[in-house]
DNA sequence: TTGAAAGCGATACCAC
DNA sequence: GTGGTATCGCTTTCAA
C-alpha cells in the first residue's frame, strides 16, 4: 500500500500519475508496464495494447531521474563547451546532440566561458547528473578536473584539439599544423609585411606562435601583432586591424585567428577605402561558412565542426554500447580554402 | 546491510561513493551529510568539518538523480529553442542559464528546429527529466502539447513574442508593433519602392504582413518581396536580394526578417557596386550587435535579448520560489537604431 | 543538532 | 511472456 495516490499516503503526498498507476490501469504489474516502453518486443501484442491505452488515457510521462537511478544509466549526456553563443561551437553541439537524440540520448550543456566559474566546479555539477558520457572542449585541464573525469568512469571525448595521451578519445585536428600551413600558403603568396589579429585564447596563440615560427625561419620579418579578447568579435576585428593599421601595416596580409575576427578586420579595411585582397588581403580561420559565400575576397581554414560533433557522438556511443572503438585519436584535419578573386 | 558497496551485494554492485559512504567514514548518518552539503547552517561547525573532509577524501559527487527523486526537484530547467545554432536565441539562453545557475538551476536544452521532431514529442522527452520549469520560444503550441505542458504543472514562461492569455508567464514584444514601426520609418524617408526579403517563419511573416498593412494603406505600392526558408543565413540574404533585384528592384529600401538576412543582402549589394544607403538602405532586425558596429549603412530593431533571458529567469525563480510574481505579461520593447551615414 | 525509518518512481534479478 | 521483491541514492517526516 502507500503505492497509490490516495490522499492516505503517510508520508507524501503527489498529484503526478505514476507506472503503479497505469499498470492499475491496465490490469498488469509495473515492470511490465516499464517494458511496454522501453523493450516493446518483449511483451505480448494484446498487453501492448491495454498498456497504451492506459498509458494515453493518463498521459503518463516517464520519470527519467527514477529510471536513470534504478538502471545506472541517465541516458544524459554531457557537453562543456566555452560558450554556446558561438557558432563555432553551437555548430559542432547540434549535430552532436542531433545524433545522440537519434539514439535515446540527451545532451546537457555547460559553459565553461564565465571565468568567474571553476572549471572544476562546472565539472562536479555536471557530473552530479550522472551522465554517460561527457564532451569536452580542448585538452588541457587541472589535474583536479583530470581526476574527477576519471574518476567518473565513463566515457569522454575531448575535442578541438589534439593530443597523443587523450583522457579516453580524442576528436580534432592540430593546431600547430594550422599555424605551419597558413605560413606556408603566406610564403607562397609572397606576402612581405604579416599582420596578426589573434584571440586570447591559449589554441588561437598557438596558431599563431606556429605561423610566425615558419615565417621568421624564412625570412619574413615585416610582423604586425595584436591580441584581443576572448570571445572573438567583429568589433575586436575592427580594433585589432586600427591597431595593426596604425602602427604602420598598410599592405601585405592579415591572419585572423577566426573569422569573425577577419571580418570585423575586412570590415575596418573597406571604411578605409584599401583594396582587398590586392592591398591587404585577409586570412579567417573556422569556417564560418557565409565567409565563402559572402566574402570572397576572404581566404580561410576550414574546419569540418559537423564531423567534430558527429565523430564524437559515434565514438562515445561506441563506447557506452560497449562496441569496439575504431580510434581514439580522430584527426579530422582541415583544409585552406583560398578566395583570392573578386 | 547491503547499503555498503561490498561485493557481497546481493543485487547490483557499484563502485562509486555514496552519501552512506562519506557518512561512514565522517561516523554520522547520511543525513547529517546531507545537510553538510544543503544547509550547512543547519549543522554544528564540527560537524561540518569531519563532513567536509570525509567528501574530500573520497572525492564524493552527490547523486542529482537520486536527490531529485526523493526531494522532487530536479533543479532543472528546460528551454525549447528553434536553434542552438542562432545567435538570437544563443544568447538568450546564456544568460537564462547564468542567472539560474547562480541560483543552483541547470538548464537543459531542446532543439525544436528539426522538422521531424514533432514539438510534443520533444516537450515529452524533455518533461521526463522533470524540469522545476520550462522556458519556451514562441506562443504557439499545439493542443496536446498545451495538455502536456499543463499537466506537468511547472512554472512555465513563454518568448520572443506576447499573448494576451499565457500559459504562465510571458516575455517578448510584440511583432505586429514591429511591423508598424518600420513601415512608419520607412514613410518618414519617403522611400517609393520597398523590398522584403523575409525568413518562412511565424514570426517573421507577421512582422512583414503588418508592415505592408501600414504601408499599403499609405499608398506605397511598388512592392517586391520574396521568403526565403528558415533558418536565415547569409547565404539565402544574398539569394533573396538577387532575387528581388531581378524582379526589378533598383533602389529604396530593403526590410530583412533578420540581421543575418541583412548581412547576405548588403554583401549582394556591394558586389553589383550599388551604393549603400543612398540608393538601397537595408533594414534589419534583431540586433546581431556587430550590425552597429561593423555596418553602419545598415538601420535595424533591436531586441533586447540579454534582457528577455533575464526577465525570464527572475520570472520562473519567483514562482518556483512561491516569491509573487509582478507581471506574467512582461514586454520588453525593442528600438530601431538608425544608421545612415557612412 | 542529530538520527531512524519510510518513501520518491523506476528497473534488475530471479521465479514462474 | 509476466510478476514479486529488493534495491538505486537520496530526502522527508517525525522523534529524540
Amino acid at each position: 500500500m502507500n503505492k497509490n495516490n490516495t490522499t492516505t499516503d503517510k508520508h507524501r503526498s503527489s498529484a503526478a500519475i505514476t507506472l503503479d498507476n497505469v499498470a492499475k490501469i491496465a490490469g498488469v504489474s509495473a515492470i511490465t508496464v516499464s517494458r511496454a516502453i522501453n523493450t516493446p518486443d518483449k511483451v505480448a501484442p494484446e498487453t501492448l495494447k491495454k498498456v497504451r491505452e492506459a498509458i494515453d488515457k493518463t498521459g503518463y510521462v516517464p520519470n527519467l531521474l527514477a529510471g536513470g537511478l534504478a538502471s545506472r544509466s541517465s541516458k544524459l549526456i554531457a557537453a562543456i563547451v566555452p560558450s554556446i553563443a558561438n557558432l563555432v561551437y553551437s555548430s559542432t553541439i547540434r549535430l552532436f546532440s542531433k545524433s545522440l537524440s537519434k539514439a535515446g540520448y540527451q545532451v546537457i550543456l555547460g559553459d565553461s566561458g564565465y571565468p568567474e566559474v571553476l572549471e572544476e566546479e562546472l565539472v562536479r555539477t555536471i557530473l552530479s547528473r550522472r551522465p554517460d558520457g561527457i564532451f569536452l572542449t580542448g585538452v588541457d585541464h587541472s589535474p583536479s578536473c583530470r581526476n574527477l573525469l576519471l574518476a567518473a568512469n565513463i566515457p569522454i571525448v575531448e575535442t578541438w584539439d589534439l593530443t597523443p595521451s587523450p583522457l579516453d578519445i580524442v576528436v580534432g585536428f592540430n593546431h600547430m599544423d594550422v599555424g605551419h600551413a597558413v605560413a606556408k600558403f603566406i610564403l607562397s603568396k609572397k606576402y612581405n609585411k604579416v599582420g596578426f589579429v589573434t584571440a586570447n585564447d591559449a589554441r588561437a596563440l598557438l596558431r599563431q606562435r606556429s605561423t610566425l615560427e615558419i615565417l621568421s625561419q624564412s625570412g619574413v620579418s615585416d610582423i604586425y601583432a595584436t591580441t584581443v579578447p576572448a570571445p572573438t568579435s567583429l568589433e575586436y576585428g575592427r580594433i585589432g586591424a586600427k591597431q595593426i593599421i596604425e602602427e604602420g601595416f598598410d599592405s601585405g596580409v592579415i591572419f585572423c585567428t577566426s573569422d569573425t575576427l577577419a571580418q570585423g578586420v575586412l570590415a575596418e579595411i573597406q571604411s578605409r577605402n584599401i583594396s582587398i585582397p590586392d592591398t591587404i588581403a585577409v586570412i579567417g580561420f573556422g569556417d564560418q561558412v557565409f565567409a565563402a559565400h559572402t566574402y570572397p575576397a576572404l581566404t580561410t581554414v576550414r574546419i569540418d565542426r559537423e564531423r567534430i560533433g558527429q565523430e564524437a557522438a559515434d565514438a562515445l556511443l561506441a563506447r557506452i554500447q560497449k562496441r569496439p572503438v575504431k580510434n581514439k585519436i580522430i584527426d579530422i584535419g582541415f583544409s585552406i580554402i583560398e578566395r583570392e578573386s573578386t
